[in-house]
DNA sequence: CGACGGTCGGAAAAGGTTTTCCCTGGCTCC
DNA sequence: GGAGCCAGGGAAAACCTTTTCCGACCGTCG
């Protein structure tokens, strides 16, 4: 209320604890025992700061408490691309629990380009206190060697074996288990995998699983993707012509791809060729047929990435690794084959 | 290389400006000099400090350069839901401009809660230089002070009349009105609107321009909604016992949620009745049909923010009021009233 | 050859806060 | 009643960088 309502664009310099201290008849150090509570101040003196306080509207200066702190009280994320609702998710999720702390979230976003990921975390990690990475893109030499440089680094969805890199990971392996056991309980023998980016971690996470649930009764094609949507509705002819009865997509966003594919070529799904996702993401629960997936709470890992972030005292101490196990949702985007379209393959295959 | 690699993590303090000068064997200022380039430095000690600074791996202290020049460069990012990726998008925006003029981005959400958005704009605005509030909920009254208290308040989706806050918002009215032509031009008379939250600025926004676009040869239902896709599940068969042939929803995800009802109610889009959304967000590309909605860049809105943000000077200079007008694409989810449903109530209505 | 000007670099202050150290005054216990 | 102790508050240092002011040196011109 008052003056500064007028906007008159003379904004006064923002009060200072000096200009408090004078206007309370206290010395500085007053000031700061008041408001930081490190030393009992008696009532009368602390009643006229906190009156010259809020009278004032002072507010201390960050950059001064940090710079004699040593601390930022801040905590980067660096995600590949804000675009993706995964990584808003998770960006959600760091958020959200900084809140609690009393901690600012500085973003950045490194535009799907691995090269940009160490600028990116050593730059912010001057204004930080340490960086949360998710799905760093970056090779596994670079990350040990950015770990090294940053307080404090955290990974979300990406495990290195040899470095002792805190990080919370969804068990890739576990959810395409989950999923093949699934499509081989409905009785699917030929599954198409429309597989994501090779340089990915958890795609390599995928590959391990993929190749460990193929066997004699479940055959699994691999097909060239990617990760986004056009990419998965650009692969789904292949995946028909790889004569699977159903089609494992990388993600959710892939497979929501090709079942617009499929739909074009009215292709019915499940009827004629069941489709999996990974992910549950929102939309996933909104088209038709709704898509079977496997669901990640992505929130959580951001919350979890957290917890790691201040386990991992600036002491060095370090961190674990947290593994967030995946759990399959069947909706209606699933069904035992009827030999619609598999038939052709099958009487063909039999004759 | 060397030493740090090893994680001991009896991680030496942060080198300063005076261990590069002693090391380089020149005063603290010369360091600076050589670094911002200030005031020319000669040959010799400027290759001495470029070396220890390298061997050192200094990289000045941001909070005693803020202390210094009062100045944060950095802007905070408000927005009531990271999970929407209308937000995210926006967020996006005005990270890679920010990025790109060497600013850090802070961001904070306020879970939908408008109660949340002063405490939060403030609490950011002491550690940045200024606030991009996004789709503000607070009123009026609200915001006029808190554009006092922040130094600079640039908004997105929200202009105010009375108070000049530099705002970049989108043409809701003018996107409605495109709608509505479109629909009256395929034949339509009789659409539902499902009206987003009351309290929402852009929700008033398109109210006024229903109002306008509503006449003898069109009526438009009004239906209490929401904002969310369960929202518009939940609203669909209301729209449906409206006995309108085309439904105009608040937004794409309301539409996916009707569209979604209507799925399950076996009613064919656009056959048996149109839908319409708004925002063209990616999944509206996805499903079936595609819908008809109204574009909006919402990159370039958060581009455009920023551009205000720099326009504001902390001068006191004051940014303008940008409005984008969004765009109407026309997919598969509108068509002429087929009679299907409506010749129910024009047979009913006719005898 | 001397004086002046220009250039380069160092010393020091400033920026706002917290915290340590110290002093003073009042109370309690002997 | 005196001495010692405790609590409360002030002065000042420290945090790290930038920038202004100033001094010194070198080169050039008169």
């Amino acid at each position: 209320m008052g003056r500064a309502q007028t906007g008159t664009g003379a904004r006064p310099p923002r009060a200072t604890i000096i200009d408090v201290a004078r206007e309370a008849g206290v010395s500085p150090a007053t000031v700061s025992r008041v408001l930081t509570g490190s030393k009992p101040v008696s009532a009368e003196p602390e009643q006229r700061v906190r009156a010259a306080v809020a009278r004032l509207g002072y507010r201390p200066n960050p950059a001064a408490q940090g710079l004699l702190r040593g601390t930022t009280s801040a905590v980067g994320v660096v995600v590949p691309d804000l675009s993706n609702p995964y990584f808003a998710e998770v960006l959600k999720g760091v958020t959200n629990a900084a809140q609690h702390a009393d901690f600012r979230t500085l973003v950045a976003d490194t535009g799907e380009k691995a090269g940009a990921e160490r600028d990116a975390a050593l730059e912010l990690s001057r204004w930080a206190d340490g960086i949360v990475l998710c799905s760093p893109r970056m090779s596994q030499w670079e990350l040990t060697e950015l770990a090294s440089a940053v307080p404090r680094l955290v990974c979300v969805n990406r495990r290195s074996r040899g470095s002792r890199i805190p990080a919370v990971a969804v068990d890739f392996g576990a959810g395409v288990a989950s999923i093949c056991r699934h499509l081989r309980e409905l009785g699917h023998h030929r599954v198409a995998y429309l597989r994501g980016p090779a340089r990915a971690w958890s795609e390599r996470a995928r590959q391990r699983a993929v190749r460990t649930a193929a066997g004699s009764d479940l055959e699994i094609v691999q097909i060239p993707c990617g990760s986004s949507s056009v990419d998965g509705h650009r692969a789904a002819d292949a995946a028909l012509a790889s004569g699977a009865t159903a089609v494992m997509a990388f993600s959710d966003y892939v497979a929501l791809g090709a079942l617009a594919r499929f739909d074009e070529l009215g292709v019915a799904v499940p009827e004629e060729i069941s489709l999996t996702g990974f992910d549950d993401i929102a939309l996933s629960r909104l088209v038709s047929p709704r898509l079977t997936t496997v669901t990640v709470d992505k929130q959580d890992l951001g919350r979890r990435a957290w917890d790691l972030f201040v386990d991992t005292g600036a002491d060095g101490r370090i961190g674990s690794v947290v593994e967030v196990t995946p759990e399959l949702v069947v909706r209606g985007s699933t069904a035992a084959p009827t030999g619609a379209r598999a038939s052709q393959r099958e009487t063909a295959g039999d004759r």
